[in-house]
DNA sequence: ATAGTCATGTAATGAGTTACATGATTGC
DNA sequence: GCAATCATGTAACTCATTACATGACTAT
């Protein structure tokens, strides 16, 4: 049930149409969170009937602007502060790790090697996101930099990771 | 599609029952790719009827043992060297960083506070599977290492991340 | 005018979780 | 005899992905 929370949580920091909403996700909780359009406006529409955010303007184009409603934010703090957090995170990564005698060293040794790689890109593409969340004041911003120190972190442990698995196997 | 392949990879060790692998998953792959045994039985006829896992053998109880077949070792093959393993990991415990702002600053350590407890358990824990995981001879059990060495190395990141960020709110 | 972008919605499908249901065999 | 464990299966539900469908507004 985590979509609702961070659609509650992005919302919090004032109201949006599921299409700002959409862009928003794309800037700031895509490597933690992403989600589809399709889902967005479901979750919206659920949301709205639940009684968690309200629709409060109509634009142009159908747009419908909503706002968190003081339910909303309860809930919000309440999945925060009460719910434990997902104790496993699934890795596909690391699943075929555990099937590389299947395949030979060589290929074994390729297949950590890129990974190294896309971690290295990775950790590229995050730095690049760096000066643009060090920019912003909001809160998303602030707290989002403790979020992005840790992308950083975990990719390049990702990335020491994969060279030192890849000189495990001969 | 990753259970799947799971399952076929835990059967390229040699033939089991849904029950056996049951009970391998939670010794293996548990903190990689949980499943529940729902997930298990249904998975196993579909790659039955797929011709990638046969019965090689029924037992009491209604007992069946799968065995992969050549077609399925071949697909198992294909998912490791030529699928990308996703891009992003949804982490709900991350999600949460970003809406601390929700919440006091005093009620914000204290969840990173825990984020860092519950890694210096997880570590622990790993470090117990350790001793148990340096037994083994099999294929599974010498990838496995390289899979608990990241695991060991992420919670301890993970650890001092939280202790950082913790120290980062005031 | 027309391309681009803004804007929302639904349907189909697949994947994962929880709960229910059932019964055989084994060890004490 | 009875509890524990072995063993399989199905149903209902939620969540996520992909694709389809539609149309209004804006800038050139």
């Amino acid at each position: 049930m985590s979509l609702r929370h961070a659609v509650l949580g992005l919302l919090s920091e004032g109201p949006a149409s599921g299409y700002d909403l959409l862009k928003l996700f794309d800037v700031s909780l895509a490597n933690v969170w992403p989600a589809t359009q399709s889902q967005l406006y479901t979750e919206l529409g659920k949301l709205a009937e639940a009684g968690l955010v309200d629709v409060v303007a109509e634009g142009p184009r159908g747009r419908k602007e909503y706002a968190v409603t003081e339910a909303g934010l309860a809930e919000l703090r309440r999945w925060i502060t009460e719910v434990e957090p997902t104790r496993v995170a699934r890795s596909d990564m690391l699943l075929r790790v555990f099937f590389l005698a299947e395949i030979s060293p060589e290929q074994a040794r390729g297949y950590l090697r890129e990974q190294a790689e896309l971690a290295g890109k990775q950790l590229e593409r995050m730095e690049g996101m760096r000066e643009f969340v060090e920019a912003g004041q909001d809160n998303l911003s602030v707290y989002g930099r403790l979020a992005l120190e840790y992308g950083l972190r975990l990719a390049k442990g990702q990335r020491e990771w994969a060279e030192w698995a890849e000189s495990q196997i001969r």
